[in-house]
Order: structure tokens, then sequence, then C-alpha cells
DNA sequence: GTCTATATACGGATAGAC
DNA sequence: GTCTATCCGTATATAGAC
């Protein structure tokens, strides 16, 4: 059992040290190339402390997958939820907050999606309703566009996958993408930041095309 | 040492079974994830062959790695040094030929950018020379291009980032896809197949943005 | 060349002292 | 709570019969 000890909030506790040092080795590694050993060596602990605060590395996969995809999606989805905004103003936003995010934390990308083609099940678990994004308001505002003559009818998910593939595409090949272009990470940084600017302009042009 | 046999061409030896069995495990599931015995059973032979023809797990993957990379190199960078073709016509033919690689072997792009974040050195041996993409005729055109004022100035990566990212990062996220968009396989194939005459529209619409 | 049986190594997990 | 030592299952690799 996971020992009592009324919430150690976010301090530098045994058992947050562990965590960290778990999301960091497998967001990095995945799953299968993680060994346990790494994970108490990065903590700085003994590998018998990380069974004793989470029995298996199993479970503790479990918490750092769920936490990530959580962190992942929660904020994402208010914005496409924000009836506030416009459609323009929304693609501004994710793209200039996921490319943030991926810039810190450039290993989820690639850690999330191999894991999830080694287990697609668990995202239907864990992702609560999968129809929750195409019923955003985003996806609507989009199809009122449609409908006004705004911009062209293609598949709401084309368009997904043209933003997403935008964004996330050079996180998940930044070291061939780097090593083609002969960048450091400082050069392929910069160019993340100008994407920040680039993308939405890009994507309102192919929007029109017909 | 490897057994002498001339040449068994692309026969149905036992070698190429093998062959053709870790290469199709190794793909979906990636090195660290992958047994031998997954190898062995899916080639329909005993385990201890797979030792005998390739001696040993890494040797074997090291062989699949580098055919993988080559196959999914040399046939672009022919097509990307024709100096017949335009600049306009060679993003049809790459994207059209990439979709259709992909809706084959799916698993590729994943299994690729996975195994080389895991191990980037292996980029610089393999690949025989890593600016050879920077400098091929494709990328001339596209500086020249620019000089004509015909598209927008800007760094050739982002250029390559956003065809890639939208011909890729479908087949790299399509668990994910799938299951938001609610696809069965064949529709998600539909989809691909529009991309190959949608991706150049939208592509040449965004080169020409400022 | 192909198999069965086995040796060996490695990684996850636990026992028990402190 | 934390450590050392150790167990045990699993996976790679080899020996040796056929």
């Amino acid at each position: 059992m996971k020992p009592t000890k009324t919430k150690p909030a976010a301090d530098h506790s045994t058992e947050e040290k562990i965590k960290n040092a778990a999301r960091s080795v497998f967001h990095k590694k995945g799953y299968a190339a993680t060994r346990t050993r790494d994970i108490a060596e990065e903590a700085g602990i003994n590998l018998a402390l990380l069974n004793y605060y989470f029995r298996s590395k199993e479970k503790l996969f479990d918490i750092i997958m769920t936490e990530t995809m959580q962190g992942f999606l929660t904020s994402i989805m208010e914005i496409l939820n924000d009836e506030k905004t416009t459609f323009e103003k929304k693609i501004e936003i994710i793209v200039g907050n996921y490319i943030d995010l991926l810039i810190e934390q450039p290993d989820i990308p690639l850690f999330v999606l191999s894991e999830l083609r080694a287990n697609p099940e668990t995202l239907v678990s864990r992702i609560s309703n999968k129809k929750v994004l195409m019923k955003s308001v985003f996806i609507m505002q989009f199809q009122q566009q449609i409908k006004a003559g705004k911009i062209a009818p293609i598949h709401p998910l084309h368009f997904i996958m043209n933003m997403l593939g935008m964004v996330v595409f050079p996180f998940v090949g930044s070291p061939m993408l780097k090593s083609i272009g002969d960048l450091k990470q400082k050069e392929f940084d910069e160019l993340m930041q100008q994407r920040k600017k680039l993308i939405p302009k890009w994507v309102n042009a192919m929007l029109k095309i017909k």
C-alpha cells in the first residue's frame, strides 16, 4: 500500500523525486527501454524505494502517463471551448501555447505517440470522451466558417492534421531536422519561435484554398 | 559467421523469412519492446535459427534499420535531384509517393523517429552525408523561387517541416486521430488519398504568404 | 540447416536489517 | 523510510543432437 502522508504537496519529498525522475526517463526512453534502475539513479535513491512507493514499474508508468496526458489535454480543451475568442484567435493561442510547451518539454509528443501505438486501448479509457474534441466550440466555429463561405469545405480532421503536423512534427523529428539543417539547439529553438507567428498565417492561407 | 550461400536473391529462404519477420516486428514495436521470440514465431522458425543466421538481436536490428533508412531515403533523393522536373512538380511527386509508401507501411515513421531519438549518433554514420538534402536540386530551386520573388523568403527548413509535418504526422498520430475522428481504417486511408492532391495546393498557398 | 535443451545475463521485485 | 542483499522470472544466446 501507498504510505499515508497527508499530501506532500509539490515539495521535494522522496515520492516527488521518484516521480520527477520517472517522468524524465520515461519521456525520453519510453516504457520498454526504461529500467527501474535508471529511474532510481536519476532520483538519487535506492531501487527498493521505488517499489516501496509505487509497487511496480507499471503502476508508476501509469501514473506518469495519465498525468502527462491530462496536462497535455486539459489546457487545450479550455482554449478550444472558450466562447469568447474567435476562430482565428484560437488558432494563434493554440499554436503559441503548444510551441511554448514543446520547447520546454520536447520529449512529450514522441513519448505519447509511441506509447499510444503500443497500447491504443488505453486512449479511450484515459481521455474522458473521445468525441469531445470534435464537439468543441472550436470545431463548431470551423463549421460555421465553412457555411459562411469564408473557408473551403474540408473535413475538420484535415485541418487538425495540418495544424498539429506543423506544430508537433518539428519536435518529433528534431534529431533528423537538426542534423539535415546542421542546427544547434539554440538555432532550432529560434526557428520554433518564428513558427509561433508563421503557422497561424500559413493555416489561414491554406483554409482559403479550394 | 554468416553462412555462405551465393545470394538467395529475394526468395523465401529462411534468412529472408527471418528478415521479413524482424522488419515487421521491429517496425511495429521498436527495438526495446521486441523479443527475439516474437520474431522467431512470426517467421515460423525456431529461436536458435535467428542467432545462427544473424548472431544477435542487435546485429539483426542494425540490418533492418539500415535497410529501412536506405529505402526511405534513396528513392526520395532521386526525385529531389531530378533536374528535369519543376519545383512545383517535385512537391506533387514527393507528397504522392510518400503517402503511397506510408499507406503501405504506416509503421515506418514512428519506428525511425523513435529509434533515431534513442540513438542520434547513428544517423550521421548511416545517412551518407547529412548536408546532402540541403544541397539538392530541390532546395536550389526553392532558393531560386525566393530570388525571383515568387515565394516568400523563409528558411528552407520551415518549408521541409511543413511538408513533412502534413504528410507524415497523420501516420505518426493515426491512433489518436482515428480515435478523435471516430474513423475506421478505410475512412482514414480515404482521407490520406485526398491529401495527395490537397497538400501540394496547400503548400503552394503557404509559400506565397509574407 | 534446424531442432531441443540449457547456460547466462539482466531487470523487476522482495526480504530483512537498520 | 531507506538501505543491502538476494530472489526469481524472463530474454538472449549457445551447445550439441539430429
